[in-house]
DNA sequence: TATAAAACCTATAAAAAAAGTAGGGTAAGT
DNA sequence: ACTTACCCTACTTTTTTTATAGGTTTTATA
């Protein structure tokens, strides 16, 4: 499962994405729009404006705003930058390896082959749903 | 990620579905295979049990062993069982569910849309790769 | 130029979940 | 009878997640 950081992240991109313009939102906009708590949101608005998926101005009219297209913003992408890996194990992550303390060898590790191949059919359906999916809907 | 319950349970399958007979195997042999305590594992191993996936037999020379065939214990079996659902989302699980409590209105809620596509991709996914498929490779 | 508004940053605390431990009960084989 | 090994419940520790606190910096505007 999600966590609720990864949650709450879909619920305001959700919510930038809906807005006509790119024009800056504040947090507590959203953080009041959704029952999320305003310090919580900052931190996690605050990391995706560090992916390069928001912009931010500060200032009074300051706020977030997006800076990519809902199209170039793939689930895969919010998942893995505030939840971490998108493999079942540590031995089959792309982006977040790590050898399995309790596998002797990875190579005969029946275990490891078909998480590898799990993990490529997690990706593809998740590098092919995007923001644009979930605004369309 | 899985769980070290599930990612446990999936080696002692495993080690389980390796042997020739389905002959009891004590907890023993397997914690000591794996270097996993012997108590956790023999809640797992409960839990498998009283899913109907092993069978066991106490006093001497007894243990646990596979009432199931390789081919019909899926990854999704294993993983509901032991971490829960296989959904994003609570509200878009199939054996879990739950309303999103930051949720308005699902009919008309995007995430949970997109997330009721995936939720049914994942489970594709974890539907058609099973124990044998590991012991296999 | 002072003030207020809003993002930015770091550290810490509280809560929840996962992982592991303990100790005895019960059934079955020798 | 005795030993082995599963069965069951409760508890403790550790880790992760969630949330809070408090200050700093930037910008608009009066």
């Amino acid at each position: 499962m999600l966590s609720k950081k990864t949650k709450y992240a879909l619920h305001a991109l959700t919510h930038l994405g809906q807005k006509e313009e790119r024009t800056p939102v504040q947090i507590q906009e959203i953080s009041e729009a959704y029952g999320i708590s305003h310090k919580f949101l900052e931190n996690i608005l605050l990391e995706l404006k560090k992916a390069g998926i928001l912009g931010s101005k500060k200032g009074k009219g300051g706020g977030y705003y997006l800076i990519k297209e809902p199209k170039d913003i793939p689930l895969s992408k919010i998942i893995r930058l505030l939840d971490g890996p998108i493999a079942l194990v540590p031995c089959a992550s792309l982006n977040y390896y790590e050898t399995c303390v309790e596998c002797k060898d990875e190579a005969t590790c029946g275990i490891h082959k078909v998480m590898i191949k799990v993990r490529d059919e997690m990706l593809k359906t998740l590098d092919n749903k995007n923001l644009e999916d979930i605004l369309k809907e």
